[in-house]
DNA sequence: CGCGCTATTCGGTATTGCTATCTACCGGTA
DNA sequence: TACCGGTAGATAGCAATACCGAATAGCGCG
């Protein structure tokens, strides 16, 4: 991806993480191979373990230290309850800002094929 | 708003103000109406005019000096063609991130009113 | 002249994702 | 033993961008 999608993922991608977390705890390498799967192709190790410092310093998840069979230790991170209320948030300010968007894409009174281009 | 929406604005607000100058041209100070308008009630003229200084170096508008009667001479910015091709890509970038995201909220083979909470 | 409204500009700050690199552990192989 | 690939995490420096606060500029009005 582009440009475009870094600065878009400012913002979001804690977003994204916190509700991968809201499903199972998981930990850092688990995290970034699963948002590989999701599509999100080239987000780095580097982005993930730094977001991850950020949002255990702020309180949002539990972390818990599991020995592995192949490498270092660990650390599992699981949402808690403020990570569970910061999580629900985010989906509201998502929510406002997705509104407005598709509004500006497709505006109401507009003819149908206006403001794709 | 707080601080999630600051960061979410970052790379959707660039293209917010496109999609509003693809509507009609538009000068600094009426694009911040316009956004107050739409709901994003807390972003400021210094944010606004920095945005549009960066897309005119970008090339994806087209300037014009019109004088105001009251107040300094306004500069009325119109998409180009670099700017409307510049749009489409945001839209497909948008497009991409709000779908993987609108997935991760609504997560298939789940009951319905799960991830909300 | 000073006040208020319109309109633009600028300097400094904070956040955040990226690149690149480094440490560390384990099993397999030459 | 010595090295390599895959797993796992940490760190330093950089770039982009939105915010805040203040300054500047033009015009009309009391």
């Amino acid at each position: 991806m582009g440009k475009q999608m870094t600065e878009m993922l400012k913002g979001t991608l804690e977003g994204i993480v916190l509700a991968i977390l809201a499903v199972q705890p998981a930990y850092g390498y688990e995290i970034t191979a699963r948002l590989r799967e999701q599509g999100f192709s080239d987000i780095v190790e580097g982005t993930v373990y730094a977001l991850l410092v950020r949002i255990e310093q702020r309180g949002l998840v539990d972390v818990a230290k599991v020995p592995s069979e192949k490498g270092p230790p660990r650390k599992v991170y699981s949402l808690n309850g403020a990570g569970r209320e910061y999580l629900q948030e985010f989906w509201g300010t998502w929510g406002f800002l997705a509104e407005r968007i598709d509004r500006l894409r497709h505006p109401a009174g507009k003819s149908q094929n206006e403001g794709e281009n």
